[in-house]
RNA sequence: UCCGCGAUAGCUCAAUGGUAGAGCAUUCGGCUGUUAACCGAAGGGUUGUAGGUUCGAGCCCUACUCGCGGAGCCA
């Protein structure tokens, strides 16, 4: 591969001649001064073309660049504190390669609608250029997470025939002359298959939601890694869920701070993200939201309020943990303490950003799972391949799901979740 | 599906029921250290759509469309 100069490496380069390629961010001028400030995607360089030093023609081409440009620029490189990331280059050269007229996201204030509607030119912009890099750091931290653990990365199916917990609502699509097809809302029952195998997996991919949710928190089509462990119980899935967690923020704190910063984040709220978490059991939880005076009725689900207030005592991601089996799917095992309970814990991220993690241990007694699908009205024939999990060798297992961009837009301090993805699907938003 | 808010120049927003405005962007002119540069000028509008009230509607009324936020559901 030929060796190419970005403006991440300018450290080595200071007060040599070099070129550089990419697009033009921003550009200032005095009558003879130029300074344009180029981005390559790896960082902002203020190149500076005064007149004198460069031909008539280099003077005028500058003139014409707008916003966007794109063109290889040539000089020397020198340090200068005074410009954006402390280097400047005094240009010697300039080469135009594609043009820009009427660019239009300004360097000014756009409303949501503007800048989603135009989101392919928006991930060009500082703001959007730090989330980026910080989910990419962020799955490569759960790809290192698990691979570093003994897991194996196992890819489940996008179509599936069936639903993994009924409630949710699912893209149909017709299968050629097998009927319906669903893209899949979960690979966590494939996981379970998995982990029969190959003891410790993971899958991370996209899934799909056909739910009319229209909040800051959903997106129809998001990204889901799911770690499935054979002989885990409820307690090692919840140690698990909190070492991956501390292990994604530390290492954003360290690899990315910079965006953290272009962010404004308060940096103080990560940091303190660090073993062990909270656990409480939900009547744990119910007790806090009546001591603080929230008419709950025992036996519901905690809404999106409620874990709000409840997160909202703890500086750290709390674990809430065996929830009423009815309100949770039906592959869950339920709390031999307390049959009316299922060994559920859902991970509340902080600062109301709400639940990031689901997990369970699931059910490991064949006629136990066939009752839940029984209760649930579920089609045994669809999960005839998920009984035989039990019926041959069945053994305690658990897992979890953690939403990428739920993750992504806490760790970021960011409003909604549509800022975390390249390109957000919505409910009412499939473009760009 | 339900509740609330909104739609005016390319963008962000003003405009007591009485002549449609500003900043940014664009174009032109000025400026040798700018940091969302600055100064001057110009072009830019079927006020979301359809109807209604009125001498007169961007503004009031009705319906629709689209968007935003929330609820439910969930990661």
């Amino acid at each position: 591969m030929k060796k190419k100069i970005y403006i991440s490496d300018l450290a080595n380069y200071t007060g040599q001649e070099i070129s550089l390629q990419g697009w033009l961010y921003n550009k200032r001028s005095s009558g003879k001064v130029q300074f344009l400030i180029l981005r390559d995607g790896t960082g902002y360089l203020q190149c500076v073309v005064f007149k004198g030093n460069v031909s008539e023609e280099i003077f005028k081409l500058a003139e014409t660049f707008n916003q966007e440009t794109s063109f290889v620029v040539t000089g020397k490189i020198k340090s200068e504190p005074r410009a954006v990331g402390g280097y400047e280059m005094d240009v010697k050269d300039l080469k135009l390669i594609g043009t820009s007229f009427d660019y239009p996201i300004t360097p000014k204030e756009h409303g949501p609608e503007f800048l989603m509607d135009n989101r392919h030119l928006w991930i060009r912009s500082k703001r959007q250029l730090a989330i980026l890099k910080i989910r990419h750091r962020i799955a490569k931290a759960i790809r290192d997470f698990f691979d570093m653990n003994g897991f194996t990365l196992f890819d489940p199916p996008i179509i599936t025939p069936n639903a993994a917990e009924g409630t949710s609502t699912l893209f149909e699509m017709e299968y050629f002359d097998l009927g319906k097809a669903y893209l899949t809302q979960s690979g966590q029952l494939y996981g379970e298959a998995g982990a029969m195998a190959l003891g410790k997996i993971y899958t991370f991919g996209p899934t799909f939601r056909a739910e009319k949710s229209k909040t800051r928190r959903h997106l129809t089509e998001f990204w889901m890694v799911e770690p499935e462990m054979a002989f885990f119980d409820l307690d090692d899935d919840m140690d698990l869920a909190e070492e991956l967690i501390e292990y994604i923020v530390q290492s954003v704190l360290t690899d990315r701070k910079s965006e953290i910063e272009i962010l404004e984040r308060d940096i103080t709220k990560l940091q303190s993200v660090k073993r062990p978490f909270p656990r409480i059991s939900y009547d744990d939880a119910v007790d806090i939201l009546k001591s603080e005076g929230v008419d709950f009725q025992y036996g519901n689900d905690l809404g999106g309020g409620d874990e709000t207030i409840i997160s909202g005592k703890f500086d750290r991601p709390v674990m809430v943990h065996r929830y009423p089996a009815e309100v949770k799917a039906f592959y869950m095992k339920r709390d031999p303490q307390n049959p009316k309970l299922a060994l559920a814990v859902d991970v509340l991220a902080p600062e109301g950003y709400g639940e990031i993690i689901g997990g369970s241990q699931r059910e490991d007694d064949i006629n136990l799972l066939l009752e839940r699908i029984q209760e649930h009205n579920l089609p045994r024939s669809v999960f005839e391949w998920y009984l035989d999990l039990r019926k041959y060798g069945s053994v305690p297992h658990s897992g979890f799901g953690l939403g990428l961009e739920r993750t992504v837009s806490w760790i970021c301090g960011l409003e909604h979740v549509r800022e975390t993805i390249p390109f957000a699907r919505m409910i009412y938003r499939n473009t760009p």
